[in-house]
DNA sequence: TCAAAAGTGTTGCATCTACACCCATGG
DNA sequence: CCATGGGTGTAGATGCAACACTTTTGA
């Protein structure tokens, strides 16, 4: 049996949620014209190394890595669920033993997606944005394991207000709050909302406005450093 | 690499909240007394099952596992979680590839004291209840396991009121309230308590009092059936 | 001066907390 | 009739939701 860790990275383009996809083309076993397979990014557990140290080898494949938000979510292990023939056909371009059970252990990630490089990645394939609301059929299971990121991160970001973490490192409230109403799909009332951010400590104010928008420029925040 | 369950059974005896943990005695490798190994209940991942279908074949070991409340919390895998040498000595008494590394999925299970059946298990050991506050050191990494999974039970008892799946089939409301306390370890108010539960309907009362207490005899609860 | 988004307080309502006395039973 | 835990309601405090107008900037 073999273990791998597969990572749902968010990201946030202003207008709506995405997540981060691999494409890959592979040669139809019919022969006919090639197909794409679209998959999470993800890969075998290294023999040396934790699970978390393999989601952020994955992660860093991706993006550059610096203070991202990165969480196990859950472990799937379905017996059959890399056995279905079109995810089959598929494997036996790059895994040693693709007909090997595999578990594996779901991590969530919140990305900048400036921090995002789409750089060649081992992986072969070449990545994509998604709008979390269409997404396409993908691999294995990996619909499924979207849809559980999805709903815990939606819990984690009304319980700790970590959306932050998808925007860039200086931010405007109504930036926050946009993303709140789009990830969590309803409307929130302004002052409310500014008033619930700001009582939990997670941002802090610069000494710095919006500069050449075409109103009352906003106050930027930034997250606050939790340490100290 | 194997895969394993290891299950966190908690019960209740109505004065402590408890741990079931299993105890195995081998020769110590020094040819001294024997040594006692203690640890979370658990087993290898066989080839056609899946992860819940596992850690209901551990439980099943161990209760009579009738609408036992059983949840996925956390996979640990760190490289080196069995590699321990007091581990290790252990391990070579019953597993064809001792020296593997395993990575764990972690579930936790509510019991009904009442269910369990100290039958000798498969797992060759003597089965016994420890309260959580006084958890001795176990094999490898189950302190923390337990901790973690402590940790997440108290979050879900307050959030979904699920202290019931701790006690018998009929129970008082008072009898609830005790549970939390001890479990939360703090005192909670007799009427406020007694509306929260009410409110969120877990519970339905029965047409039946308790007996041959020696003051007023407390309206007895049972689960309220999901179903429907 | 206009358009566009920023920013700011208060009130009513719902929820939570704190609190004390009478009740039913067995001994 | 006494001891023991069972069972019940209310008032005050707190937290949350609803709501509208003024400000600053660039064009």
């Amino acid at each position: 049996m073999d273990i791998s860790v597969d990572c749902v990275l968010f990201g946030f383009d202003e207008k709506k949620l995405k997540v981060l996809l691999i494409e890959q083309r592979h040669a139809g076993s019919d022969r006919k014209l090639p197909k794409i397979q679209t998959a999470l990014p993800g890969d075998l557990l290294k023999e040396k190394e934790s699970l978390d140290e393999c989601a952020k080898r994955v992660l860093k494949e991706l993006t550059s890595l610096k203070g991202i938000y990165l969480k196990q979510f859950y472990t799937f292990g379905d017996p059959k669920r890399v056995q279905d023939l079109k995810d089959q056909e598929w494997l036996r371009l790059f895994r040693a033993h693709p007909e090997r059970r595999v578990i594996t252990v779901g991590y969530y990630s919140l990305v900048k997606m400036e921090d995002f490089t789409p750089k060649a990645s081992s992986f072969a394939g070449k990545t994509k944005w998604v709008d979390v609301y269409n997404i396409p059929e993908l691999a294995f299971d990996h619909n499924d394991i979207v849809d559980r990121a999805l709903d815990i991160f939606r819990h984690e970001l009304v319980a700790d207000n970590i959306g932050f973490e998808l925007l860039p490192e200086k931010f405007t409230l109504s930036q926050l709050q946009h993303l709140h109403e789009i990830i969590l799909d309803k409307k929130l009332d302004k002052r409310n909302f500014r008033k619930n951010i700001l009582k939990g400590d997670h941002v802090t104010a610069l000494e710095e406005k919006q500069q050449g928008v075409l109103h009352k420029p906003a106050q930027l925040y930034k997250r606050k450093n939790k340490s100290k």
